[in-house]
DNA sequence: TGTCGCCCTAAGTA
DNA sequence: ATACTTAGGGCGA
């Protein structure tokens, strides 16, 4: 079969406004395909292969039509979770030009409404540390991924690296996932369905393809979104100011240190799920329903949280319910409405993966001032590298470096006791709980 | 309410 | 080489 790519078209694009190459490997999706020797990145969306690429001053887009299928009816545009093809699809029959379409998807998918200039500079004055670790992540944008897509993605992250778990998002694709097109040695599917992945033998088939105990999470989410809930019950728990592709916004409610009613009420229904937690809720919320406020805790930023803003150390304090909310609540303290995207520049920092934008490190003497206390502290200053050159990360220098890394450093700071944050006395205790549910 | 062992796998580490 | 740990957790006791 062959097919033919459309030609690039372009959108004004500044690398600050969006850095495709650090968005779409910092671990929020797992489909995107670097293609080697150049820039440019690939994935599937709503059926169609897109073709990413970007210089300093524009984002370049193309598509891919196979001879044999062509552009696919857009009935298949809306989410996936909603198996119904007659009453979500009333705005995508409108008879827009291609070009006009695809740009309408990517401003959609990319998220490229707001102005994530401004929420930088919001962020970095009201927070010393984002403004010194943002400094080389630039263009860390949330995108709108398919709540069902965001879901299963993130149900196969936990215990796991993002190597492996684009592994298995694409095994999933290509086992259950509708076919797109082939071009050369790669094939490409969409994402499949939910009910594609409630079949009988989903599970057993799974564990053989090596997802381990996330088979059965995986099946029995299937089975629970594609058989047990509404149709549409995944997407309606959408912010309705960031809705799915294709539905109209709606006014928002009021934002609380504990999030909007919405996101608290999303956040409570996605944990009925199997092989869905805390933060693989909050995964889901901020990256596929559009909830600004959802910050996940995992082990990384529950580091963070210690090691930079005075969280209770690791060997006195487990990462629990109490202490989860209480980091999630104090970043949106200070981080605002969209503390979820702060929190993903700040994890994409600590990621080992982009170990190359720390190309230089010296030592320098700094004097940082934190609230009352004025600490003299021995701190890194790191150079970044060009963010446009995905180039094979530099072998790590020493092991200073390594601590960076692995976010282990930066022991040498101590903090007053008083200002050490606790659990307790910063939130307000939830009894939401799963488990205390069950 | 908080803590612990267990669940799967593959790559990295000692 | 072989065992152990880690990688963006979740669940039940």
């Amino acid at each position: 079969m062959t097919g033919v790519f459309s030609e690039w078209y372009k959108l004004p694009m500044s690398l600050s406004e969006l850095c495709i190459n650090t968005t779409l490997r910092c671990g929020q999706s797992f489909r995107w395909q670097k293609i080697p020797e150049s820039e440019e990145w690939r994935c599937v969306l709503y059926g169609r292969l897109f073709s990413l690429k970007q210089d300093s001053n524009h984002l370049y887009y193309r598509t891919y039509s196979s001879d044999a299928l062509p552009t696919p009816p857009s009935s298949v545009l809306p989410s996936r979770a909603t198996s119904d093809t007659e009453n979500n699809d009333g705005k995508l029959h409108t008879e827009k030009p291609g070009d006009d379409q695809l740009v309408s998807i990517l401003k959609h998918y990319l998220n490229l409404s707001s102005n994530l200039s401004e929420l930088y500079n919001q962020w970095s004055a009201q927070d010393p540390n984002f403004k010194k670790k943002a400094a080389a992540f630039s263009g860390v944008r949330i995108l709108r991924q398919d709540p069902w897509e965001a879901l299963v993605s993130f149900i196969c992250s936990s215990n796991n690296n993002i190597s492996r778990i684009s592994q298995m998002v694409e095994k999933l694709c290509i086992h259950y996932g509708p076919f797109v097109a082939t071009i050369g040695e790669r094939v490409y599917h969409d994402f499949p369905a939910p009910d594609a992945l409630a079949g009988k033998d989903v599970e057993s088939k799974l564990r053989s393809l090596g997802f381990g105990y996330r088979a059965k999470y995986i099946y029995q989410t299937a089975v629970m979104v594609s058989q047990e809930r509404e149709k549409g019950w995944l997407n309606d728990l959408c912010n309705p100011e960031s809705p799915a592709f294709g539905i109209e916004a709606k006014a928002g409610d009021e934002m609380k240190p504990e999030g909007r009613d919405g996101y608290r009420n999303a956040h409570e229904k996605l944990l009925e799920l199997q092989g869905v937690g805390p933060k693989v809720s909050d995964c889901v919320c901020l990256m596929g329903l559009g909830w600004g406020e959802s910050v996940p805790v995992d082990t990384h930023v529950w580091q963070i949280a210690q090691r930079d803003y005075r969280f209770g150390k690791s060997s006195q304090k487990t990462l629990n319910k109490a202490t989860y909310d209480a980091v999630a609540n104090h970043f949106r303290k200070l981080w605002g409405q969209e503390a979820g995207w702060a929190h993903s520049v700040l994890f994409t920092a600590d990621l080992r993966s982009f170990a190359d934008r720390l190309a230089t490190t010296k030592k320098v003497d700094v004097k940082v001032k934190e609230e009352e206390s004025e600490v003299k502290i021995e701190t890194e200053v790191k150079t970044a590298v060009a963010l446009t050159a995905p180039k094979v990360e530099a072998e790590v220098k020493n092991e200073q470096e390594k601590d960076i890394v692995k976010g282990t450093a930066s022991k040498k700071r101590k903090a007053p006791a008083e200002s050490i944050i606790h659990a307790g006395h910063t939130t307000e205790t939830r009894r939401t709980s799963k488990r205390l549910r069950r």
